[in-house]
DNA sequence: GATGAATGAGTTTTCATTCAT
DNA sequence: GATGAATGAAAACTCATTCAT
């Protein structure tokens, strides 16, 4: 007990290391070699060791960030009260991450259009994503049924929401001038006005 | 006289294969070798005797898209009139082209990540990305002082708006029960509520 | 005209190189490296050029022995009248080849048994070798019905002279002590023996 | 005492798990990995330290191999009389091994041709090999001498057997349908036509 | 004895680029 | 201008072997 499948050291170690790489030269210029030489391996052949492929590997960096962010996001989500309230939270400690851990989410960003594919090794992950959209959209259906949001497509104010904060992180990743608390509460009236029942 | 820098038949064969194969297989997979093949050419070398390499081909690439884009938007958002008429005209145009010409449009957001970097060819180009970035600031500021737009920061809201929009473009590409006019109107008037002076 | 599919130069220096190798090394032994300085190509990557891969490469040096053996046997066998001097033709022009092209039939023996897979490219061309099997066992029938064979299983007895053959090949490759033609009339009797009809 | 060298548990299990993976995969693919795999190993450290290397792994399998063939085949030969019927004796015990152990039989066939080597290790075993063939030439020369035989090359006619055996093993193993008691007889009825003397 | 992580050379393959024709 | 063969570096991956524990 104590050490799960995905943790060994060096697997954590590379998949560290592959964050790093990625969001540093972006997913196409993240080859082994940048990898091994970020984690300190004399070669590429210890990555093929621990990773049945580049595939494997981002899949890793996909979950370990997943995680990383789930842990920071969940319990503000959760704190909040009502659906305007969870979106609020939802984007703003979204925002905060870029304090946190900035490397980990453009890793994600870059990493993640790279994945949709038509390998079936992804198709268990895709039914996840998929299934946790779904999660959301129910969500909000729900605060409109409730009448705190107005009406609108939910997917698609989703899919814009993820874009919008997705863009911000993109844009602002690495700078230390920027604001994330002014910023997250920007966006998030911003999300707050384009959804809110008409007062 | 009678043909531009830009344009002499196999270049811009050239960069139309290009742009195809970067919306299908995304940009790290887009090699020399697919885009002479898609392009019906039967080396590579043809395309390194056209472009001094592959962010040559690339800048033409966007320059290719940014040409069609603005061709066929500018009118649209010329023909509105006030902040907000120019705001949706902005979106519906930009989503409507979904419809136009979608591979297009895939193939920049694929590209436009991976371009911004620290050779010095790309100064030239990055300027030019900037000064469009603070015309359309300029224009959210003057819009702001019409009291058409309440107050935000324009920068944060410019980006969210493009990460939004490009995202709505990703997720239905390719997509043909897509309503791309109902589409954009329902992200036209998030962005208008968002932005709107208070009633 | 004048120049087939298969044949442009390298590729045909290409494969001689490999049949030197293989005949020399071995199948297992015989990498895209050693066959690249072998043919006195400065990278492996000149052959992935030419062949779509080491399957590509093997069937062509299959094809290549193949036409050559065939262009030595073939004229023999035909001049042969009856069953009986044609199994000798056939055995006895097998093994002068010995003396012919010895690294091309050691490569052809390395190579048969490693080609045989579930490849989807093979396929087609272990029908052809089924159909080449296929016609030798109805030569065999007809001599049988002719009264010039006994009864015996024919494909049985393909395969073991197949296999005799081919260790006699394996056995003597290089030796030039070895005399071919003795050596080709005294397995031809040793089948003729054990194939004719009873005295 | 109470082991052998050869023998230690682990030693005959690795060896075990090569033969199995020798005769299903083929010489060329049997890595280090995939024979720790079969022996349910956790890696291949394990072999490296039981073997010098991999050519003392394959000729461990030789010897595996050729112990368990002689004790089948070493009594049935004895019990006959006569150089005709140890001649079919042999031919028919060695053919119904492939009833019996065919992985052994197709794994040794992989596996001879690629050792013979420059490597001095290999000089005591082919040395073995040699005397092997020289006693078989000693009884086919007596058989000869005592008028059972005709006058033939006798080491030619051994290879030529070796090879005829050896091809109707691989074609025909794993194959449930194959009769080897009466393919065993065809081909003893083919070498003693072969080889009897004039009646 | 036994383990499994680490190594570095090796594999095939693809890449962007160059060059003689 | 155009061609396509050639190049050499780099890619992902596998190999047999070693070594500290």
């Amino acid at each position: 007990m104590g050490r799960t499948f995905t943790e060994s050291g060096r697997r954590a170690q590379i998949v560290q290391a592959a964050i790093e790489v990625v969001a540093e030269l972006g997913y196409a210029k993240a080859s082994f070699s940048r990898i091994a030489k970020q984690a300190g391996l004399s070669s590429t052949g210890m990555i093929s060791y621990h990773f049945a492929g580049k595939d494997d590997l981002m899949h890793e960096v996909v979950a370990e960030v997943t995680r990383v962010t789930a842990a920071f996001m969940t319990p503000r989500i959760g704190a909040a009260e009502g659906g305007r309230a969870r979106l609020r939270a939802f984007i703003e400690s979204n925002v905060e991450l870029l304090a946190v851990c900035p490397r980990h989410l453009k890793a994600l960003i870059e990493v993640l259009p790279n994945l949709g594919g038509d390998d079936p090794a992804n198709v268990g992950y895709q039914d996840s994503m998929r299934v946790a959209m779904e999660l959301q959209e129910q969500a909000v259906r729900a605060a409109q049924e409730a009448g705190e949001f107005r009406e609108f497509d939910p997917r698609l104010m989703l899919v814009a929401l993820r874009g919008a904060i997705d863009a911000v992180v993109m844009r602002w990743v690495g700078d230390p001038t920027f604001d994330v608390t002014e910023a997250g509460r920007e966006l998030a009236d911003t999300f707050d006005r384009a959804t809110r029942a008409e007062p």
